[in-house]
DNA sequence: CCTACGGTCTGTAGTCAGTACAGGCTCAAG
DNA sequence: CTTGAGCCTGTACTGACTACAGACCGTAGG
C-alpha cells in the first residue's frame, strides 16, 4: 500500500516510530488505516530528509495532540538550515571539481590535473 | 602533520588505503614523507566528497604509475555527476520545505502547513 | 493428501566512514 | 618514583536501513 519495504516498517516497530501492531492469531502483523497514515507520514518527513531523530520529536508533538505550529516551525526550519548547509557544501564541491576536471586533456598522459589537485605539497 | 585524527588513520590501514608503515622497535608505527603525502592524497578527495572505494581505485591507478588522464578523468566525472545529483535532490527538499514552512503562522495553534503536508492522504 | 512456492516470523550480521572506548604498554618531565 | 600523556590492539557504537538464516504458515496444483 505505501510501496515501503517490509523490513524497514520492521525496522521503524523496533525503533519505536510504528506502534507495535495487533497480531493475529498466527502472530501475523495486522495494521489498519492509522498505520498506512503513521507509515506514509514518516516516508514524506524521510523523502524530505528528517532524521528519524526528527521525525521521533515531530511525532511526539502530533501524538501529544497539543503541537503548536510554532513548535513544528522550529523543528522545520532547523532541518532546512541542515539542508541548506549541505547544498552550500556539495556546490562548494561541485565548483572544485568541475574546474580542475575542465582542465583535463583527457588523453593517455599521465599529467592529469586531477592527480596533480589531490597530491598538491601545499 | 596532517591534522588527520589518529584512530581514523589506522582505519585507513585496516582497510588497506594506507600501508601499514615499518615498525620502531617499541612496536610503534614509524610514518615518513611518503605516508604524508598518502595521507593527504586521501583526504583531500575526502574532501571532494570521494568514498573510500572510489578513493581506492584512484590510488590504484597511481599507484600502478601507469595512470592516464583520461582514466582518472572517467572517475571524476562519475563522482561529479553524483554531487550534481545530490545537489538537485537537496534543491527539490529545500524548495518544498521552504514553500511550506512559509505558510506557517508560527502561532500557539494547532494547525500547521507542515503537518498536514506530512499528513496528506493523496 | 502431498508438495511446491511464496509469504510472514524472529534474530543476527552487514553496509559506510569513521568515533569511542577498554585495557595494556612506553616514554618524558618533575 | 610518580604522573600524565602517547601509543598499541581490539571491540562496540553510530544512521538508516538491507540481507540473510532458519522456522512457521497459507494457498494452488496435482
Amino acid at each position: 500500500m505505501t510501496g515501503c519495504n517490509l523490513e524497514t516498517i520492521r525496522y521503524y516497530e523496533k525503533i519505536g516510530v510504528m506502534p507495535e501492531p495487533p497480531r493475529t492469531s498466527k502472530n501475523y502483523r495486522a495494521y489498519d488505516e492509522s498505520h498506512v497514515g503513521r507509515l506514509r507520514f514518516i516516508m514524506r518527513a524521510r523523502e524530505l530528509g528528517f532524521t528519524l531523530e526528527e521525525i521521533r520529536d515531530l511525532l511526539a508533538l502530533v501524538d501529544g495532540g497539543a503541537q503548536t505550529c510554532g513548535e513544528v516551525q522550529v523543528l522545520a526550519n532547523t532541518h532546512l538550515d541542515s539542508v541548506r548547509a549541505k547544498i552550500a557544501d556539495l556546490k562548494r564541491i561541485e565548483h572544485v571539481l568541475s574546474s580542475t576536471v575542465a582542465q583535463c586533456t583527457g588523453d593517455d598522459v599521465p599529467e592529469c590535473p586531477v592527480i596533480d589537485a589531490l597530491t598538491e605539497v601545499t
